[in-house]
DNA sequence: TCTGGGGTCCTAGGACCC
DNA sequence: TCTGGGGTCCTAGGACCC
């Protein structure tokens, strides 16, 4: 039938409480206690709790200060060490991928298998064994970190089994049983149903997945929405053929940050908003990228949360060009009562390195030359290079958005002017933010921009 | 000591275009 | 004189996940 898989051949892996586990492996007089990460600050939430502090009743997600309730005297509340764990996680990867050569990472500590690809035996009493395996390795290779495993024809059952045994867990669902064991479940058990979802689904009496079942499609999309509502639908008859996807692109880098107090000061907000490009900047950059839209995140005194972004003709990945968007875009906002968190992001990536690889391709289509485009009156500065192409400034002009030849500009009044360069056939490139500090820059004065555009290397 | 930080996907409305 | 119908892009917000 389409839609499912013949055999259970997806697995998916789930370090137990992993953050809590590297710190008791790397810290023996932690082992058999309870331990917090996260939360120590004076608005932080705990990242994980260990097992025998979840005894305690304390879950990740909630904040530091209710943790402390609740855990006895001699808990370990820890800040968290994540180059440790990113190095523990590349450890427990490594193994999968000697499983199959189709591993998708979802987080530091989850990821699915292939095991179809990997060619192993697929029989239930194969896989059983291979899990056992696998999560032995993964307890050696990484010094005792455990892992729960859970094996099935599909994603969705394959995580919902690596969670039926946790921790320390091992579930196979042989494909034919699929729904046995996914109706007596609770709706909530279902991933992607979360407290709103599931407040609604109880709303007209559906709990268990069974519940859901009887449920028609054209009632659940009136309910939770098209996406979501057949997505529901499939889920409860086990419909689910989503591939192993290794490799996913990032479509987005931000930063964020929640102050111990709320910020009332605009030039202290404003370093902040250029501390936050800094941190993105460096990401971009690191992975080789630039995003066309820029977003500010702002959170108020009183935890109301919101938005404001701005799509530029061109990607960019330069922290004083962002930081200059996020700033005007933080301008807008009410800022009455002081501010609790700002975030900066990027979005849109474009992988602009690999676009260097397409631009030997004949087919691409032209860029518009300078030449060709310039309007009559345009000042052409000579071309100092054989590589960049100079930017034609168009005089009088008020550039939002012009287009300047094969460099583009915007932001004029700014204090400052960005220039993309574009030699032909060149993909688009990063945006750079031109040192000119001048507050009464004109467009009769371009900015000096020779030998500048080297300040930062393209490749 | 109420509520982190980094993401993904979806929805809905308006602009704009053919 | 009650005024189409898509499709795409952009913006803002929300649900959800680890």
């Amino acid at each position: 039938m389409h839609g499912v898989r013949s055999e259970a051949s997806v697995l998916h892996l789930d370090l137990d409480a992993f953050f809590a586990a590297v710190e008791q492996r790397d810290k023996p007089s932690l082992r058999g206690r309870p331990v917090i990460v996260g939360g120590t600050g004076g608005r932080g939430v705990v990242a994980t709790a260990s097992y025998e502090a979840r005894a305690y009743g304390a879950r990740s997600a909630m904040s530091g200060g209710e943790a402390r309730r609740r855990c006895p005297p001699g808990t370990a509340f820890l800040g968290g060490r994540f180059a440790a764990y990113s190095i523990t996680s590349r450890v427990v990867m490594d193994q999968l991928r000697e499983l199959s050569p189709l591993v998708e990472q979802v987080s530091v500590d989850e990821a699915y298998v292939d095991l179809a690809a990997g060619g192993h035996d697929l029989g239930t009493e194969g896989l059983t064994a291979l899990g056992a395996d696998v999560k032995q390795r993964i307890h050696e290779a990484t010094g005792g970190v455990r892992a729960s495993v859970g094996i099935a024809s599909s994603k969705t059952l394959a995580k919902i089994a690596s969670e039926l045994d946790k921790p320390d867990g091992l579930r196979v669902i042989p494909a034919g049983t699929e729904l046995d064991v996914l109706h007596p479940l609770p709706v909530r058990s279902l991933p992607g149903v979360g407290p709103a979802t599931g407040d609604r689904l109880s709303a007209v009496g559906v709990r268990t997945v069974a519940d859901l079942h009887e449920r028609s499609l054209a009632d659940l999309v009136t309910l939770v929405g098209q996406a979501h509502g057949s997505g529901l639908f499939r889920l409860a008859r086990a419909l689910d053929d989503r591939p192993i996807v290794p490799d996913r692109e990032a479509k987005s880098v931000s930063a964020e940050r929640t102050y111990a107090t709320d910020l009332t000061d605009l030039g202290r907000l404003e370093s902040e908003i250029r501390w936050l490009a800094d941190r993105v900047v460096t990401r971009l950059q690191k992975d080789g990228t630039a995003g066309r839209t820029v977003t500010l995140k702002f959170r108020r005194y009183d935890f109301t949360t919101l938005t404001r972004s701005q799509t530029l003709p061109q990607p960019v990945d330069d922290a004083r060009t962002i930081a200059e968007v996020a700033r005007r875009l933080l301008a807008g906002i009410d800022r009455t009562g002081g501010v609790r968190l700002l975030g900066v992001g990027v979005s849109g990536l474009a992988d602009y390195v690999q676009g260097d690889l397409f631009a030997a391709d004949d087919d691409l289509p032209d860029v518009d030359t300078g030449a060709d485009g310039a309007a009559e009156g345009d000042v052409v500065p000579d071309d100092p290079h054989p590589g960049p192409t100079a930017p034609v400034w168009h005089p009088g002009q008020d550039v939002e958005h012009a287009r300047m030849g094969r460099g583009w500009v915007w932001g004029s009044g700014l204090g400052r002017v960005t220039v993309r360069f574009e030699g032909p056939r060149t993909p688009p490139g990063p945006v750079r933010t031109y040192a000119t500090d001048d507050p009464d820059l004109s467009p009769a004065d371009p900015p000096d921009w020779r030998g500048t555009d080297d300040q930062k290397s393209r490749s």
